[in-house]
DNA sequence: GTTGGTGCAAATAGTTTGCAGTAGC
DNA sequence: GCTACTGCAAACTATTTGCACCAAC
């Protein structure tokens, strides 16, 4: 636990704020004025992969596009970062969660709820076979 | 509707995939070989805010940074940008969509679900004061 | 002849990486 | 003297943008 590490990792639980590496570069360095950003992003793959801090939602990869607009869902395959079709499209996220907040659109904070980004993930059917064929 | 338009249109719904824009620019190529990245961005830019395509998962910016591991899940301001955190920690969406598949965990595709990410979206308290602010 | 669209290339934003130097055991 | 880590800068990836040209009305 180097200097570094150890003033990122309490910026980031000092209070709830959810910073960029850039933000976070910036309050780092009033503490420690000669740190780099680099050093800033691989203290904070290292302190994610320990499981000691989290990503806010950490899909990778370029953008990807879809030319079906009826309702539906994607499942992105964690392997090879291809996204499929689910059926599913019941009761959206959003309802869920307005019946959990007593039918309200608004948190107690003052935040305004209109919508829900939801997505799966798991492995796709060939990247499961490979996986299985690399194993034994 | 120009020809390069129409391509990455036709392209799109020919069948379900999801590709990433170089994908797509490549596949456009097999069919327009002058065509440029450039011109596929745009079009797919104008295309999704025309409601003819959709995107997958497009929450922009930088990846953020999270110092608390309780469950929870976030909020998204989609005007600022800022993540907030929400108090929710009720039954995850694969959960539910276990239920849904019957129990099982993998699709008629083969895909295996593993876990979800979900993230709520809306206007936090101090954008909806100044977009009221703006606005009146 | 103006409008919108294009190809190309350069610019931008976010992140990763190569490298030489360093702090702590 | 290893080892892990650092600052710095360059590289890389995904995307956007400036610009001169072009096609259609």
């Amino acid at each position: 636990m180097t200097p570094q590490r150890r003033v990122i990792l309490d910026l980031l639980r000092e209070k709830r704020w959810h910073p960029t590496a850039v933000e976070l570069f910036r309050a780092v360095r009033r503490r420690l004025p000669r740190v780099s950003l680099g050093t800033v992003y691989r203290n904070l793959d290292l302190l994610s992969q320990a499981g000691k801090i989290g990503r806010v939602d950490p899909p990778e990869g370029p953008r990807r596009f879809d030319g079906f607009m009826e309702r539906h869902t994607h499942a992105r395959c964690v392997s090879c970062g291809n996204v499929e079709d689910l059926e599913y499209s019941g009761p959206g996220w959003t309802e869920v969660l307005r019946v959990v907040t007593g039918g309200s659109e608004t948190t107690e904070s003052g935040f305004r709820l209109t919508g829900h980004r939801i997505e799966f993930e798991g492995t796709c059917a060939r990247c499961s076979l490979e996986e299985r064929a690399g194993a034994g």
